[in-house]
DNA sequence: GTAATCCCTGAAGTGTACTCCATGTCAACA
DNA sequence: TGTTGACATGGAGTACACTTCAGGGATTAC
């Protein structure tokens, strides 16, 4: 598959695929001879974790530092498991934040629309 | 109450807080003749109101045309409800994003605990 | 064989949200 | 009255995550 099926595939550009490469969240893509890449099924695995952990904000070094873990062999398990649950209480700490603000959010605008009704 | 005061009140930076203030996220503070901020009641309900909602990730830019409607008086509640809405909206996504990603992020921790106990 | 197209790299540029710094004012205390 | 310390401003600097650009190679279409 080339970048810019990827690309497509996965709705991000070109540009950014190569980024996630050279930062280190992605392994380095298989390529041909030429040094065009040419990604394979497991390529295409960690563009897919990247993508999912990105979006949920997940820093990109500490996404870097697990990748380097993994292709460091399975003695790193431990210190792999400890990153991936550092990274989940964050994601828990965030998502609570999302639901604080959400709920002054909906406090606000229901507000608002009776303010609103009884303006009528 | 002083600048100091608040920063600590809230832990966020003074840099910060007038930042804030100059990016319009929170409206003018009180001051006193020479110039000096003078936080009121009304304004460390902006203060928290911008603190909460940056702490959820809403952008500087949204919040700030949301204070300038406020202060626009009471002719533009229907569009304050819009960019309500609109950032709920957001939140909501942002939210679902992290409960995928907490998906796989179990998923993987649960995985390599397992192998760790059955290599022990 | 040459023009067009896709891909490559390294480096510079951009947007967002702070954070730090230089310089200056003002009130209070020694 | 001189020095100290908290606060003010405008502007430069920083961190992070891309995004754009300049300059080149390789493949395909004619």
């Amino acid at each position: 598959m080339t970048i810019t099926e990827v690309s497509e595939k996965y709705g991000i550009s070109v540009d950014t695929l190569r980024y996630y490469e050279k930062a280190g969240i992605i392994p380095r893509v298989t390529r041909n001879k030429s040094g065009i890449r040419n990604y394979q099924e497991e390529d295409l695995q960690w563009v897919q974790l990247a993508i999912w952990m990105r979006r949920a904000g997940l820093p990109i070094d500490a996404l870097a530092k697990y990748v380097k873990l993994n292709l460091a062999g399975e003695e790193t398990l431990p210190q792999r498991i400890e990153l991936l649950k550092t990274q989940r209480l964050e994601l828990e700490r965030q998502r609570q934040e999302i639901d604080e603000a959400m709920t002054i959010l909906n406090r606000k605008i229901k507000k608002y629309e009776e303010v609103l009704k009884n303006n009528t």
